[in-house]
RNA sequence: GGCUUGGUAGCUCAGUUGGUAGAGCAGCGGAUUGAAAAUCCGCGUGUCGGUGGUUCGAUUCCGCCCCAAGCCA
């Protein structure tokens, strides 16, 4: 969609993808190829290396500096991915709080594997009772930045939250989401999809990172989806029929994931992408309902 | 043909000294503020292979049958 909508509008693509920020990551994260980047250049792919980790905070930074070059270029932002976090990042903000903090991070993290989650969880309800009242006691991501949050700031995150200002987009947008009517089809893609990776040498892309970057299997770009199954295999954990059917199942619990979102996020017009026969339509469809909506400024 | 071991949730299995059963994985639903392709929460009725028998009561004990794997002919 977001390609026939580059051969019609005055657009620049922007990246919307957590995964395809790292470089020599392309087959697991199902990058556009070379020919295809070469044709329709993507915003934010290929920023970091799988050494690094990228944010919400940070796309929201880089993506907003984008689009106010784009518009001045007379030209269209379309972003276009599905990490949906971004996407509301973007639109709802985000409040002002300290960055990620490694050391600290470490820090908590060595606390919890003796002590275990569910007393750092304790221990934030003392520092943020309102917080750690919405946490599940295992919930150990979100249980470490609200600690490294009261650690740094000396304020406890809901009251952050609190304070955070409404500050919306400077831009009139236009929300589309793709989603399948048939979750037996879906299934079938991604199963379809995943073989395809491994068939194109997901393995050996693997294999040619870790012997080229330090890597270990902690860091955000070896936990993500296929990749996590590949290094499980990589240190002999599970047998080649095993990552295949690991990383399917991965795969369909990332999409229905980012299907929930739908929920949240406010104003998506949805589309049906349920067989390949019908993409033009949905095509047309949104052509459409971008023309309509261009007619009708706000 | 005979013997042995199995047949319990979509899959891999546990279990019931006889009172009709439960884990992991999968699946489904939901949360989601600097790691988000992450992290977490909730959801378990299935002719316990079939059929007769014993019993107040059988998935559990016994007989026969079917199926699978292995061994012996």
């Amino acid at each position: 969609m977001a390609f026939e909508m580059a051969d019609r509008l005055p657009v620049e693509l922007i990246s919307v993808d957590s995964a395809q920020v790292f470089k020599d990551m392309n087959l697991g994260t199902a990058k556009p190829d070379a020919e295809t980047l070469d044709r329709y250049p993507h915003h934010l792919i290929d920023l970091i290396t799988p050494e690094e980790s990228y944010s919400a905070a940070r796309f929201c930074q880089d993506a907003q500096a984008l689009m106010a070059d784009i518009t001045t270029r007379g030209k269209i932002p379309l972003l276009v991915g599905g990490t949906m976090l971004y996407f509301k990042a973007l639109m709802d903000g985000l409040a002002d709080l300290p960055q990620a903090d490694p050391a600290l991070r470490a820090e908590i993290e060595a606390q919890a594997t003796q002590q275990g989650w569910p007393a750092l969880h304790a221990e934030l309800a003392k520092l943020d009772p309102e917080t750690a009242a919405r946490l599940a006691p295992n919930d150990s991501q979100r249980i470490q930045r609200a600690l490294e949050v009261v650690r740094l700031s000396g304020q406890p995150m809901s009251v952050l939250y609190a304070a955070q200002k409404r500050n919306p987009l400077p831009y009139r947008v236009l929300s589309m989401g793709l989603a399948p009517s048939d979750r037996s089809w879906l299934h079938a893609r991604i199963a379809e999809r995943f073989d395809f990776m491994l068939k194109a040498g997901l393995v050996d892309e693997v294999v040619e990172l870790r012997r080229k970057y330090e890597l270990h299997a902690d860091l955000p770009s070896m936990r993500s989806v296929g990749y996590r199954q590949v290094w499980d295999h990589l240190e002999g954990r599970i047998v080649t029929q095993e990552l295949r059917d690991r990383g399917v199942f991965a795969t369909r619990q990332f999409a229905k994931r980012q299907l929930t979102w739908f929920n949240t996020l406010s104003d998506v017009t949805l589309f049906d992408c349920i067989d390949p026969a019908i993409q033009t339509s949905i095509f047309d469809k949104s052509e459409r309902f971008v023309a309509a909506a261009v007619a009708t400024p706000s």
